[in-house]
DNA sequence: CATAAAAATGACCGAACGGTCATTAATAAA
DNA sequence: TTTATTAATGACCGTTCGGTCATTTTTATG
């Protein structure tokens, strides 16, 4: 790696969860230039405008997050527990995996109508989840964990949907308590489509 | 209503569309003025800065969106009719009954780490929601519409969070067809709690 | 209709924004 | 060690931002 390819690379580590927190729109370059003590004309040697920096920013949340993720999730032994796994990775919204939080939530609510680029990298991140989570169950419905009538594509999209609002509600509580109540129930779900 | 009162309401509801859709950091106050056709000065003698104005159209977005909800479930006769309509009401998130879509989910995400008074109005909202859909379930319960042992606190937090989710997935895909699974799925549950 | 109060105006302000560029410093290959 | 390339700097630019205020216009009251 090449000088000038580890600064860029220094630079969207230290921008990343700034932009995860702030939000892209209330970010601006001084607080990158901040938090990489580098000038101004540095970051636009790496980045030829803040939205290139902002696009790269969110691939990288949405890479480390996916990252930790499928290093937990690989630990696992069988199926169910791959999606217990899943289950309590983001069972703290109080304190997430992530700093600033579920990058899918926090991207895609701002770039909605606004930054269609954006948009789309979420809309893939949210895709890339529910398809982990099909293939999980499809995996244990082949090996004889789940239940075979269980349609792993439904619950996939629901189980997604539950822990994405679960963590809007615990973020705006400051409490994991109805997050227990969302894990709760996805678990009990699972648990009566295991044979 | 003084001519004073009737143009802070005017720049309210205008400005709260435009809130809900781009943002408050992305909201100029320029923005407002243009859809208002006023002058900046004018907007000064009715809200002291751009803070009190967001927090007006945050409260105002939150209000239209209750009211329509509400108004829609009165039409109901029974407690499930209720949740039906709870469900068919935010069923469109590509179309959805408010401009700019889930101000809970708009607001909520950007708030989170920057504005803890609009974070607590969305953390109220939020459990507005929820203790709606459980007394109506309790309603029901009470009724005899409803399974006694039916838990309609735990099932409340799981439907709003199935719907925020539900409705960040179809934001995001530009499509209903996610939702439509989510309410599949709820609307299974509830009648199987259905005597 | 007179007049005091309230509302509306738009020029203006300083600060912060994203972005540029000539210059200097550091790097890497010959 | 020389030298061409690349990286880093920070002063500077035009624009837009939120916000102010003296002035004018409109409203409402006696």
């Amino acid at each position: 790696m090449t000088k000038g390819e580890e600064t860029r690379q220094f630079i969207i580590e230290k921008a990343a969860p700034i932009f995860n927190t702030k939000g892209i729109a209330a970010t601006a370059m001084s607080d990158i230039m901040e938090a990489t003590k580098l000038s101004k004309g540095s970051m636009y040697v790496h980045f030829e405008n803040k939205d290139v920096l902002a696009c790269a920013a969110v691939d990288h949340n949405m890479k480390i997050l996916g990252d930790k993720l499928l290093s937990a999730i690989s630990k696992s032994k069988t199926a169910k527990e791959e999606l217990y796994t899943y289950i309590d990775f983001f069972s703290n919204a109080v304190n997430p995996p992530l700093t600033g939080g579920c990058p899918l939530l926090n991207f895609g609510t701002e770039a909605d109508d606004t930054n269609p680029v954006v948009k789309e990298k979420i809309n893939k991140g949210c895709n890339a989840n529910q398809q982990l989570l099909a293939s999980i169950i499809s995996k244990g419905i082949a090996n004889g964990e789940f239940k075979p009538e269980w349609n792993a594509e439904e619950f996939a999209v629901v189980m997604f949907a539950m822990m994405e609002g679960g963590h809007l509600i615990s973020r705006m509580s400051g409490s994991n308590d109805k997050m227990k109540v969302i894990i709760k129930t996805l678990k009990k779900i699972i648990e009566e489509n295991t044979l």
